[in-house]
DNA sequence: CAGGTATATACTTATATAGGAATATTACTG
DNA sequence: CAGTAATATTCCTATATAAGTATATACCTG
């Protein structure tokens, strides 16, 4: 990785909506109807900041039926991953990502959209 | 450190001349004069990134005489702690900060203004 | 294939930021 | 205090991005 595309995961990372979607997704991959209802944001919203991380390579998807499902990118580059883990590090201390991982583990995620429990 | 904070620093990170004016004053404190010429860029630019990073508490600056000299902040906050380690890693990789920093060791910082060696 | 659901894209507007040119400020020197 | 050097700020323009509205696409079901 050179310094253009350190930059650009960090332009991915500067906007809190997309932070938040990365921290829900270091908990496994969900549809982009899981998050949106998690997120409390409008489905337009959501589904943009999710395109620019896959367009940036920070989150990959793949389609299941009608729902898409967004996972992070296996192959993680370094910098990306030693960021999640300060993501995590964090929510005991941020609201927004607490409650955000509470809402995700009190959702009945085994709707036929999600993989992480079919 | 909450998720606005962090968003904050992040957008502080994501401009490649601000990252190198972070990776050279991780070497040490430098007055604006030696980083404009390391970096090659005009002095309303490297002022202005530095005005940024101090406006969000990233860096802190005092004067010496005539010169301002930039370190970065004492009190560090974690996550600007790591990835101002990952950038050190990556310097090896990188050639623009490679070369910041092979400039900052051949340049005569003896001179009155910075701090380092007086 | 018609209708419905989930998601993506196009178009628009508002805002943040980058960078240049000119000017202002601060401090030193004589 | 006049002149000079270092740095900061103001004003301007161009570009990136965020978010909303409307529309399009993809896939499933009957």
């Amino acid at each position: 990785m050179n310094s253009d595309e350190l930059c650009q995961v960090y332009r991915c990372l500067c906007d809190k909506t997309r932070l938040r979607i990365l921290n829900l997704l270091s908990d496994g991959a969900l549809c982009v109807c899981h998050l949106q209802e998690i997120l409390g944001e409008t489905q337009v919203k959501v589904s943009k900041h999710l395109a620019y991380l896959k367009s940036h390579g920070l989150v990959e998807s793949e389609r299941r039926a009608n729902w898409m499902i967004y996972h992070i990118t296996k192959e993680v580059n370094p910098i990306l991953e030693n960021n999640l883990k300060c993501l995590q590090d964090l929510t005991s201390e941020d609201p927004t990502f607490r409650t955000d991982l509470k809402h995700l583990h009190e959702m009945d995620t085994s709707a036929a959209c999600c993989p992480s429990t079919n």
